[in-house]
RNA sequence: GCGGGCGUAGCCAAGUGGUUAAGGCAGCGGAUUGUGAUUCCGCCAUUCGGGGGUUCAAGUCCCCUCGCUCGCCCCA
């Protein structure tokens, strides 16, 4: 028979990783709860038209990455590709924007037809960030300080903060026409993927990797220059905020987000440590999204973090890989005792304590063998003898610390190091093993 | 969608056209019907990602295909 295995760019995150991603998820919850920002939670699943208008049709992300499909009730439907436009549907559709400014932060896959790559699948996650309504620059700074005490708390190493503002979408348009002047005039020195988008989408070959293209545009008008003196101000104090809380920041005037809806502060948040796709935040303002997809005018800024990425940068720290042990680690044989057994690993566990009970039958060595490897500070073994006489032996594995009593006493080389000689086992009634553990 | 590298067991692998596809780790069973190390013994790929072809003979050569991986594109 031919082996099922999961579809490309579909991957299967083992327990190996969930660890980190806990980790990851555990960290940026709390980080959100620090900051006021509530959780919504919204489907998969959306009318591909959600994204058409909010993303922006020339887009590669719809234009040619989407997962579309008629359902059974011939609606054209999508996963989604990215979760701003999925939140502020949801904030229109249910009026929450008439309550006041919202703080929203969402987790969970999207989906996006690429050629996987290091750090990129085609079901992914993000974690992601919307604040629906303010149009203030500190919200701007206190939305990139967020992500950024959350990337510093989880400890990973070589991040930098790169920072644009892209405009008004006035400032935006004639900016273009300028631009596009300018190229059309040496159009034969640019690579052909920029000539292509030439008439798609000018802005992006701002940050075309082709070294030609970059040195032809390090003469080009830029985007900075074209800016109205009220979009100065705003990128000026942003700036300032964050230069006031001390988060480091470089100007790239060559920063161009992909995604149609962003207006002014744009930024990324790179990692030095990862391959071609080095982005692990991205985000910016987005000032007119909301009004486009229906709803009142409403400012807003948000971001979007890859935690493929993030765990990838998670994995290269090396701490903490493996699950937790167990507290205890179950042992035993016999008609009597495994009933007996399968019972108090249940009250031990309702109890509080996280208990590992062997269900092999194997001999007594195997299963003390096994009770080692599991990492359990103590082993509960039980016989038929025992389980007669409502008894149970409880056996030290090793000491808090970690250490098996075997590798300490070999380390010591002491007869009477801790545990050579001393009380490694003794035998308790059932009555005394509740009081010790419940 | 385009280009490079790679697919031998759960994992790491040897193998470079010739007979039975090394070895290690992990796992399982036993030596030891009731106690963790070490050691020893046994089991664990009718087949080399899949399909087709060349050949007396294919894991090895050719074609197709699937997957992984790195880069481009794109993006988080």
């Amino acid at each position: 028979m031919e082996k099922l295995q999961s579809l490309r760019g579909m991957v299967d995150l083992l327990p190996a990783h969930t660890v980190l991603w806990q980790r990851l998820e555990a960290t940026a919850r709390e980080h959100f709860r620090r900051a006021g920002v509530a959780e919504i939670r919204t489907p998969l699943l959306e009318v591909t038209e959600l994204f058409a208008r909010g993303i922006g049709e020339a887009t590669d992300v719809v234009g040619k990455e989407m997962y579309s499909f008629l359902d059974k009730g011939e609606r054209r439907c999508t996963l989604r590709p990215e979760g701003t436009a999925s939140v502020v549907r949801a904030a229109i559709q249910h009026g929450l924007l008439s309550q006041g400014p919202q703080r929203f932060w969402y987790g969970g896959p999207m989906f996006r037809y690429e050629r996987p790559q290091a750090g990129r699948q085609r079901q992914f996650h993000q974690i992601g960030l919307e604040f629906l309504g303010f149009a203030d620059p500190r919200a701007d700074v206190e939305a990139i300080a967020v992500a950024w005490d959350l990337l510093a708390d989880l400890g990973v190493g070589g991040l930098a903060l790169e920072l644009n503002s892209l405009g008004s979408s006035d400032d935006r348009a004639r900016y273009r026409t300028e631009l596009v002047g300018w190229l059309e005039a040496r159009r034969g020195q640019l690579d052909p993927d920029s000539q292509a988008r030439l008439a798609t989408n000018p802005l992006r070959i701002l940050d075309s990797k082709n070294p030609d293209t970059q040195a032809l545009l390090a003469e080009a008008p830029t985007l900075s220059s074209a800016l109205a003196p009220e979009s100065r101000e705003r990128f000026a104090a942003v700036q300032a905020g964050l230069e006031a809380l001390g988060i480091p920041f470089q100007l790239n005037p060559r920063l161009v987000r992909g995604l149609d809806y962003y207006s002014h502060t744009a930024f990324e948040i790179t990692s030095s440590q990862l391959g071609a796709q080095a982005t692990v935040c991205g985000g910016g303002r987005y000032d007119g999204l909301v009004e486009q997809l229906g709803g009142p005018a409403t400012p807003a800024i948000g971001w979007a973090l890859g935690m493929e990425r993030l765990v990838l940068l998670l994995e290269q720290l090396d701490s903490q890989r493996s699950a937790p042990a167990p507290e205890l680690y179950v042992v035993s044989r016999g008609a009597a005792a495994e009933p007996l057994a399968l019972r108090l690993a249940r009250e031990l566990r309702l109890a509080g304590r996280a208990v590992e009970l062997d269900l092999s039958a194997a001999a007594f060595g195997k299963q003390l063998k096994r009770a080692d490897r599991s990492g359990a500070p103590w082993a509960l073994v039980i016989g038929d003898g025992e389980a007669e006489q409502d008894q149970v032996i409880l056996k030290r594995l090793r000491a808090p610390a970690g250490l098996s009593l075997v590798d300490q006493t070999e380390a010591a080389q002491a007869p009477d190091g801790p545990g050579a000689g001393g009380q490694a086992e003794e035998r308790l009634s059932l009555l005394e093993l509740r009081e010790r553990f419940a």
